[in-house]
DNA sequence: AGCACGCCGACT
DNA sequence: GTCGGCGTGCTC
């Protein structure tokens, strides 16, 4: 009888280890199982073959799911490198790298297949008719049975009865790929042209590109592609979540033609079951997507670039909570092959990395237009504020649209009221599952949470006191839509925030309609992102400080990255730019940097006050969250994990917003050394463990963002 | 995470 | 005397 050790799916970190079944069928590490478990039936998902045990018990497998490995070894070593580095599962490693079709999942995904049109050869006779078709059509096979069928008509049946042609099932694809647009090659600056010669000419393996907004980043990157597509290799190119994506894809479509991949989360699990297939199949060279691309089936890999390397979305912020920055470098050591991170804000951590030459630093200091765009900073304790904007912001987007320019305005707010007072009895309307203020809008007359997404009807009526008033009080995009179409009533308005995007493709398509015939464009921060629209002229941002006001560490960084990104949205063309940014503290180090265009001088002033406050890239950091429905409990289990983490420098136990109706408590943690950091953090999940308590302990290793 | 097991209160 | 409340502990 043979043996097999397997992961069982579905189980949290409290199991992460193996079980032994037997299975006399030949099975492939890799390949999943269905299993009894527990009394109940589990997929299991194959990690070694061929195990000796002395257990008693050991239930045979019910049935082999795959017949060839779903991972390939370098996959399957990646996983357990997320599970030691993070703290999590193997088998929650293995579910994120798969597409959602093939996750080892209780439940089957269903894949949908349709016929496929192949060229075969006969000899049976065809008549005249069936003839000339088929001498029209056999060129241009393979095709789908549904466009076969159009062109062929009745003469189909025949052909494919006779055998000159065959019908073969494969999965049902949908084209994902953005509309074709032409590819303009530009002059490359004496700059670009530098930094492309010293990327490739060097012998390191991880590059920092740090460029000024409009200093031609993505055209550096596309030399580099091209010169490892020459050399047969797979090159990878990671984006951030959200923004550029539609309008990086079309750029690298229109550089490389077809051969190209697409990987994001707006696709379904059928798109990106066949995304995944072309790279697995090697019928693509290039993939293009958010971090979950990092994790395609590559089997020579010759270049990663990751854009906008700073943008917090490259880290998951659910189990495995890893950050794409390490898994592109791990993958980059794996394959021999070089990274390039790029930003025109870099990440303080790897800017510091850069300058301790761990990284090898490159910059591109120009625009190719040569001109930044102009900053003005507006004290809104001097200005009256009319529906949120100030005097000079107003006559300044007067101007530009009369100078038939496009604005630019961030207000990193949605929805329409952020929060619903009683005017009456001062009541505000709350989230019952996490505790924090609702969000009015007002185009489905609801209330929104803002942190779990719950949506709440809206009666106009206070609960406690029946009022119908509430104050008006502070301003979402949706309310600053209303107020500048009623300020500039000819301006055509696109607003893009999460609400306006929903649908599927609708952030390609508002761009598209702003590029065309809007005027003002008018969005929370994924306006700030990678847009490219040399009409842009004006760029205003509303309540500048809102970024600033968070106690996390990092809000600051958070906040310079925003405000110089939405800046370097305007004037990237011939014309110069301008800039407004209203704030109560035009004095703060974040505006004076921002107002220079000074990335060293924000940079050493940031990294002063981290080192003051010991935080990283001083430290390394680990986030602990204790849930429970009675804070007491979750409170008591906190301070034992405090005592058992004493070695390290421990903050809290700090309550924050519930969530889902749970109590939760926060630990974190500081240490200089990542190894004994890490290991004790596994140790703690032991500790755990024993405890055997119902309060649920969530580890968040390196987090980016404390407040949630 | 489930789901069985087990130890007490309410009820035909 | 039994039904079922949910706290506790195990899963190859």
């Amino acid at each position: 009888m043979k043996l097999i050790n397997v992961y069982i799916e579905h189980l949290t970190l409290q199991l992460n280890q193996l079980f032994t079944y037997a299975c006399d069928e030949p099975v492939q590490k890799g390949c999943r199982v269905k299993v009894d478990f527990a009394h109940r039936e589990c997929i299991g998902f194959v990690q070694e073959t061929d195990v000796k045990s002395d257990l008693k018990n050991i239930k045979p497998v019910l049935e082999v799911i795959d017949k060839e490995p779903l991972l390939n070894e370098e996959l399957l070593d990646l996983a357990q490198y997320i599970s030691k580095r993070y703290v999590c599962s193997v088998i929650s490693a293995y579910k994120t790298m798969l597409p959602p079709a093939l996750r080892p999942s209780s439940t089957y995904k269903k894949i949908i297949y349709e016929d496929h049109v192949y060229l075969s050869s006969s000899t049976l006779p065809l008549t005249s008719k069936q003839a000339n078709v088929y001498e029209e059509i056999k060129d241009k096979l393979p095709m789908k049975a549904s466009e076969f069928r159009k062109l062929t008509k009745s003469l189909a049946k025949p052909l494919i009865e006779k055998g000159y042609v065959k019908l073969r099932k494969l999965p049902k694809s949908n084209d994902v790929l953005p509309s074709y647009i032409e590819d303009s090659i530009h002059e490359l600056t004496l700059e670009q042209k530098n930094a492309i010669e010293e990327i490739e000419n060097s012998n390191d393996s991880c590059f920092l590109l740090h460029g000024v907004t409009g200093s031609g980043k993505t055209e550096v990157f596309l030399h580099l592609a091209q010169t490892v597509l020459k050399q047969n290799k797979q090159v990878l190119f990671l984006v951030p979540e959200i923004g550029l994506t539609p309008m990086m894809i079309e750029r690298v479509m229109a550089r490389f033609q077809r051969k190209v991949a697409i990987y994001h989360s707006q696709l379904n699990d059928q798109e990106k079951y066949e995304q995944y297939c072309l790279v697995k199949d090697k019928k693509v060279d290039i993939v293009i997507g958010t971090r979950s691309a990092a994790f395609m089936p590559f089997d020579d890999l010759g270049l990663i670039l990751m854009d906008e390397e700073h943008d917090t979305s490259y880290k998951q912020d659910s189990m495995p909570r890893y950050h794409t920055r390490d898994i592109a470098l791990w993958r980059a050591k794996y394959h021999g092959c070089k990274v390039v991170l790029s930003s025109a804000t870099p990440s303080l951590e790897s800017y510091s990395r850069a300058y301790k030459n761990v990284y090898h630093l490159v910059s591109l200091t120009k625009r190719i237009y040569d001109q930044m765009p102009e900053i003005h900073l507006v004290d809104m304790k001097e200005e009256r504020n009319q529906f949120g904007l100030s005097q000079r912001l107003i006559d300044a987007i007067q101007k530009t649209l009369d100078k038939n320019d496009q604005v630019i305005l961030l207000l990193n707010r949605r929805g329409y009221l952020p929060v619903v007072r009683c005017s009456n009895c001062n009541e505000v309307m709350m989230c019952p599952d996490c505790g924090i203020a609702l969000t009015y809008h007002k185009s489905n007359d609801s209330l929104m949470c803002h942190c779990c997404g719950n949506v709440y009807r809206f009666d106009h009526t206070c609960p406690k006191c029946h009022s119908h008033h509430f104050f008006q009080v502070g301003m979402g995009t949706e309310r600053l839509e209303e107020n500048i179409q009623m300020l500039f009533p000819n301006a055509n308005i696109v607003r893009m925030d999460a609400d306006s995007t929903k649908r599927k493709n609708a952030h390609a398509k508002l761009l598209k309609e702003f590029e065309q015939s809007g005027d003002i464009l008018l969005g929370t921060q994924m306006v700030a992102k990678g847009l490219d629209f040399e009409r842009v002229t004006l760029v205003g941002i509303l309540q500048a400080d809102n970024a600033l006001i968070h106690s996390d560490y990092r809000s600051c960084e958070i906040a310079y990255q925003m405000l110089e990104q939405a800046s370097g949205r305007s004037g990237r063309g011939v014309k110069k730019g301008d800039v407004y940014i209203q704030t109560y503290d035009p004095g703060h180090y974040v505006m004076q940097s921002v107002l220079k265009h000074d990335y060293l001088g924000f940079f050493r002033k940031e990294m002063s006050y981290r080192h003051l406050g010991v935080y990283p890239p001083y430290v390394f950091l680990c986030c602990i969250i204790y849930s429970h429905e009675s804070l007491e409990k979750a409170m008591d289990v906190a301070l034992l994990g405090k005592q058992f983490l004493s070695q390290f420098k421990v903050l809290g136990p700090l309550e924050i917003n519930m969530r889902q109706r749970q109590k939760r408590v926060r630990l974190i943690v500081k240490s200089k050394d990542e190894t004994q950091l890490n290991q004790t953090i596994w140790k703690l999940v032991e500790y755990h463990r024993s405890l055997k308590t119902n309060v649920k302990q969530d580890i968040n290793m390196y987090p980016l963002i404390l407040e949630e």
